[in-house]
DNA sequence: TTCAAAAAGGATATAGAACTCTATTATCCT
DNA sequence: AGGATAATAGAGTTCTATATCCTTTTTGAA
């Protein structure tokens, strides 16, 4: 994984409010039992997440999370960056000191071009997008 | 990064000593030196490395540590797996527990690339090549 | 208006990784 | 033989991520 499991935990429970239908409100406990994820440690991790404005709470009987236009639009990158920091690393892969553009390591030029990859790939498409496309595909399958 | 600290201080002193007149002794204070890794820390890394036969080591005046023929061999790749358990982890970027190749995820495919590209990346070339490669490239900027 | 449901918040526990310190053992040199 | 040097071994500390628990606050509904 090239994150933590925190940052794991998060876009699970984002995609899997994303897929609910707009406005219907679902209970931490209710997240945490779909998609695997500790129920105390994922009520925490909300926490955050609503502080970061991706999504909104409601206290009291009846109550729960649901995503906001915000989380829609950002990408997993982001989201992930803003719960558990910086994650794809400029170090290179030999971890070498001195390895630089003008003093490349032999694993330097290639590596720069994976981490270009992986910044792409979990950048370009917003979480809506995801969300949706992954919806479709456990549409076919039933 | 992909790994952690301990696999990357692993390959960086490997990779150091693999830069080496062949047969010299490096204590593992100069190696931490060179590398800036915590001194006492790297000490029980090589011990491990040389458990694991990629680096013999010697006691006593003029001792320290040189690299073997088996390590020199290996990828890096081998090394960090041996230090620290599997590297590349099977999940995919989204964490999604349904996400799999007959119901994958919208960033599946791509991300079962990018995997396979790191993986030939880290395991494709011998500790000695890239060495030496990076021996050369230090060399000219000189 | 009181009760129960649900999130928020704070305090604490656990595990693993990273790092430090000290004592021991082996080896070399004089 | 004795002292210096360097790896080895083991215990102990710190830090961070993960996880749990308990109390407080808010809110809807009976």
């Amino acid at each position: 994984m090239i994150y933590t499991k925190t940052g794991e935990y998060a876009i699970r429970a984002v995609l899997f409010l994303a897929r609910q239908p707009k406005d219907k409100l679902i209970m931490s406990a209710e997240i945490a039992r779909h998609e695997e994820i500790p129920t105390h440690y994922l009520a925490k991790i909300l926490q955050r997440m609503v502080k970061y404005g991706y999504v909104d709470s409601f206290k009291g009987r009846g109550g729960g999370f649901k995503i906001t236009e915000l989380a829609k639009r950002s990408s997993i990158l982001d989201i992930v960056e803003r719960v558990e920091g910086p994650v794809i690393n400029e170090r290179c892969v030999t971890g070498l000191k001195q390895c630089s553009e003008e003093n490349p390591c032999p694993l330097h030029t290639e590596w720069a071009q994976v981490r270009e990859r992986i910044h792409k790939l979990i950048s370009s498409k917003s979480v809506e997008e995801v969300a949706i496309s992954y919806a479709d595909t456990l549409n076919k399958q039933k």
